[in-house]
DNA sequence: TGTACTTTTGTGTACGTGCACAAAAATAGA
DNA sequence: TCTATTTTTGTGCACGTACACAAAAGTACA
């Protein structure tokens, strides 16, 4: 292991104190050009790498943070999401950050205006945006760049905004690999399936219209020629679901696969399975918990995750960083895709961050 | 957030100083029963967690720690194992660590031992094995256990010692993973191609045995029946493999699908591209670089990662935090199984352990 | 009861960093 | 040239932990 540099070090190097160091490091001003420059000159030749824990150990700021996704319930999408950020907090558990989570409906349009209304006056030092509606996520990063409050996507990012980073899956990317999968499992040719959310009139759900261009994209490219039949399916309205489905089983019997490119794939593979409809194969996405035990007994025979506690983690841990150090971040962090069966899944949730401990 | 307990919050509570908390905490001796057992009645009812990072950082100790693996090549298994320990102590950096990488070629058990003897004999605190040959490994074991210094594996597990922890796929999963993913993308009962590895006489490959059995009884219990075609295979004497795959391929046209239970499916996707022979699915393991390549140029269809620079990472994680705390370990660490194919492999591989900034 | 020794306990310093405050240097005004 | 003011610089403390050392308490024996 190489010797560690200290601000000591640089401090020596340049010839000057410690203090002017740190006053050139945090650009907190009052430092002659002379000494700055000197300092910079050091800094560019060493290797130095703050240590965060030391730092957050003798910091006296406290920081203010808000997040906000949609709603969730337990063991869903959303939930891992938020528990990777309470992840990174607890890594970093020296650093004094007050952290607000104010969540919107995401099937309400007027819920999510809401919310934002109050996120834009509210006082803050960073924003954490896990965003549905396009429109009113660029309206309200519109009003955080006024502020120069630094912001960051997960899920998913908007191209009309300049986040300081995103963390996400390329989802015109989850949309070829579940063209890829399904079209490995079933007969050449054959029909598949595609689990079509009506939403309440949104010009949202960006991830969905990436997804399905990729999907098509690659049966295109690869030349399979397989008929796409849409499943029309209500989140906002689960109990018109039973119906949707019967009525499409009705009319189609020659389904061999079907996939669902949002989280809800267990309530078609529930209702397969509660009406002994067999030989089905099944792509989904997520890793919760109806999925889970779909995917466990065989109902769904690929389940993609993309590890939501991995992107709130690394969006939380990335911000602290940014704002303590003020170092320059990279934007675009697309992040893994895990494709999941029933033999791999006990020991996807197995290894969770930070405890190794028994 | 909770309010954090500190070294000083116990020591008031148990009405001792800090000292003496932390004599009980590290097991320093010199300690009155009295107070001994006051300060353990306060740390039974608080949740104290020590800060590992501001630990290390006043930490005096130098600790020696010695990994045995494999010998390794760029981009190979071995070296992502590596990479993970490397991190590790990078997260720790304030933790003074000499550390002593010790290869054996793992085709030679001559190697094997003469390395292993000197292991034996060397003065550590740890020792991290990424075992081969079983009854060498035991002996090495065994004579840690003499020594009363810990040990922990990685890659794989062996039955007969007592590690403090290991960090390992599991071996008959990914078997029964493999028999899944060939058998869902090749026809019914078609015939499998099973590459075997012609060892040099050793009882070990334990891991190979383990997968193999995974394997069979997958097809055994879902009824599959499919014939499996060994295919031999040299590691230690690469050039015969050229002929050993042509006379396979001679004999056999009709095989749809291949499977390959070690690191070197690239071998076989490579003299299928070079022969073009086409439409053979092929499930290999391990993200080493010229599998990643036949992964992306559609050579490969699923590839297997264990996740090595995670097992690594954990691995030396766990020891250091053993070596400073003396908590109590997890013994089990059955890791991810990663399955990887042509859109997911470029984002596997971006986002590093520790490197967020730009 | 006093002395020598051992065990137990408390205190102080170091680690690397942030930040407050004091000291020093530079500048301005007379 | 002297004083007042501003800018720049250096020093010292705090954070939570490990560990060395000194102080205090306890024990043994004459």
């Amino acid at each position: 292991m190489e010797k560690k540099i200290r601000i000591k070090d640089i401090a020596k190097m340049a010839g000057v104190s410690a203090g002017t160091v740190d006053r050139v490091l945090h650009n907190r001003g009052n430092v002659s050009d002379e000494a700055r420059k000197a300092v910079e000159k050091v800094i560019e030749q060493v290797d130095y790498k703050p240590n965060m824990h030391v730092s957050s150990l003798s910091l006296k700021r406290k920081y203010k943070i808000v997040v906000t996704t949609p709603q969730f319930s337990r063991g869903a999408y959303w939930e891992s999401m938020h528990n990777g950020i309470r992840n990174a907090l607890e890594e970093y558990e020296n650093i004094k950050v007050d952290y607000y989570v104010l969540t919107y409906n995401q099937y309400d349009i007027y819920s999510c205006r809401e919310i934002f209304e109050k996120i834009s006056q509210f006082d803050m030092d960073a924003l954490i945006i896990g965003p549905t509606f396009k429109e009113e996520t660029i309206d309200l990063c519109n009003k955080m760049d006024e502020r120069e409050i630094p912001y960051i996507f997960v899920d998913s990012t908007i191209d009309e905004t300049s986040p300081l980073a995103f963390f996400s899956a390329d989802h015109y990317t989850v949309g070829r690999l579940i063209a890829h999968l399904i079209t490995s499992i079933i007969p050449k040719g054959a029909n598949i399936g595609l689990l079509q959310a009506v939403r309440t009139g949104d010009s949202s759900a960006n991830t969905t219209i990436l997804r399905k261009r990729g999907f098509t994209d690659y049966l295109t490219e690869e030349k399979k020629n397989n008929r796409i039949l849409m499943i029309p399916f209500s989140v906002a309205r689960p109990e018109d679901n039973e119906r949707h489905l019967s009525s499409f089983f009705k009319n189609h019997d020659d389904v061999p696969g079907i996939v669902v490119m949002n989280s809800r794939g267990s309530i078609v593979s529930d209702y397969l399975e509660n009406n002994s409809i067999k030989d089905v194969k099944m792509i989904c996405m997520d890793v919760t918990t109806p999925n889970t035990a779909a995917l466990k007994k065989g109902k769904i025979d690929f389940l993609i995750g993309q590890g939501p506690e991995y992107q709130g983690f690394y969006a939380m841990k990335t911000l602290l960083e940014y704002l303590i150090f003020k170092n320059p971040v990279k934007v675009e962090h697309y992040m893994q895709l895990d494709i999941l069966t029933s033999e791999t899944i006990d020991y996807y949730n197995e290894l969770k961050l930070n405890q190794l401990r028994s």
